[in-house]
DNA sequence: GTCAACAAAAGTGTCGGCACAAGTGTTGAC
DNA sequence: GTCAACACTTGTGCCGACACTTTTGTTGAC
């Protein structure tokens, strides 16, 4: 996924002064937008781990004032997303071999419990379809190399579990990390038989949280994320 | 604690209205000082929840620009200590009884994990001296009532655990729900036959490490959280 | 040809000030 | 005496400008 470096000429209106005045009720892009796009950029890998986010030119593609991208690096900064050093600017934090491993131990222990909640708060038929999603065209999908779309549909369906858990600093914790397992999926996924051993333990487990058996569905949770980290651990030079 | 790292050692020009009273005259405080600051006071309780955290107010008394008290506030803001509504404010946030239960289903999770991986990562005899300590000296300061100097070295038993772990994004995630663990240990801890039944649960936690025994240990450590959980809701209507 | 010292440029850190919204006190009518 | 409208005060949101630091480019000596 070549990052084409944006071409966005994003012809913003030459005078930032003005604006603001009854008109439109945003022109302009504010600080949680800029957050936002800033780091789906980061996490699509558009920007590329490593790089520098210099402050004049980030101002100059949205046409904000340099201090509003100052404001969204410091959110970015909070997150762990870039590391500043002083009068050096910012550059994207590249994940290392050892926070890989720390995320996954993470994984285990919050999405498990995102599980378990999930089953106790929802009555079982709530995971019907899900079961049903996961039994037939997932595996179709897999089969036909359609990563992407399983990758999208089994994000559909961790957010619905994260909802369903209904803890909401549980969701933050989540997505704090977020960035980094949405990497981590995609270069684990493409391992041989990977995809389909996965599909197999999300199967598992939510016929766990279908019968309503929540001490067992975060058992499964937690052994299929156990899983996913030792294979990484064993392939890792091939996708590190 | 204050952790000054950066020098400082821009001169500044004539001070504007110079210091002001409430500090001495020494270099001005950095954003990160002003975090931890106003953050060791919003968990010791020297902020009340919902009182209002002026920003020009808090600029004299830290003799600091406004600006910087706004990136500290926006830092809070982050962390979820504050919340501030457009034009009216950062108010401190009052943790609500949702939230509090929120918090220990993530404390089970969290703090079970650190003691996993602080087992498997030291190796047994490391836990010999805290076994012992759990054993007398910690029984006799319940039995005396020094509730304050328990909890000092239980801190101190956590913040080991946690190292020991030695895995960063755990103890950032711990890190962020420390002020509210704060607040509600103190609370627990006061009622009848509490303490302790937690010191009976951290002893058994400890001796599982020093048996090298991480499965376990993980286990105890979750079973003490949720017993105290259930405390927690028995006795809701006294604590909170 | 290489290296060091110096100068220019680029980029970040910090600050003070202005604009606007919410809160508060006062005044006048009824 | 009560209430509503208005002006004032307080405090936050936002932004431009300047100071300082680091990097880059150039020139001169050896």
């Amino acid at each position: 996924m070549a990052a084409r470096k944006a071409p966005t000429t994003t012809r913003r209106k030459a005078a930032p002064a003005r604006a603001r005045g009854g008109a439109k009720g945003r022109a302009s892009a504010s600080v949680p937008d800029l957050f936002q796009v800033l780091r789906g950029r980061i996490a699509s890998q558009a920007i590329a781990p490593g790089a520098k986010l210099r402050e004049t030119e980030l101002a100059a593609e949205f046409g904000v004032p340099r201090t509003r991208i100052r404001d969204a690096l410091a959110a970015l900064e909070q997150r762990g997303l870039v590391v500043r050093e002083p009068n050096r600017g910012a550059v994207v934090t590249r994940l290392d071999l050892s926070q890989v491993f720390h995320i996954y131990d993470l994984r285990e222990a919050l999405e498990g419990l995102a599980a378990r909640l999930a089953t106790e708060r929802m009555p079982p038929e709530h995971w019907q379809k899900d079961v049903a999603l996961f039994k037939g065209p997932m595996k179709d999908l897999i089969a036909q190399g359609d990563l992407d779309t399983y990758i999208e549909q089994y994000e559909l369906l961790r957010l619905r579990i994260i909802e369903a858990a209904a803890n909401p600093v549980l969701a933050e914790m989540l997505d704090i990390i977020y960035e980094k397992t949405q990497v981590l999926i995609r270069r684990i996924i493409i391992l041989p038989g990977r995809a389909e051993i996965g599909r197999g333990q999300h199967l598992a487990t939510l016929e766990a949280m279908r019968r309503g058996d929540a001490a067992e569905a975060e058992r499964l949770r937690r052994e299929g994320l156990r899983t996913a980290k030792a294979t990484l651990e064993k392939y890792q030079r091939y996708v590190l």
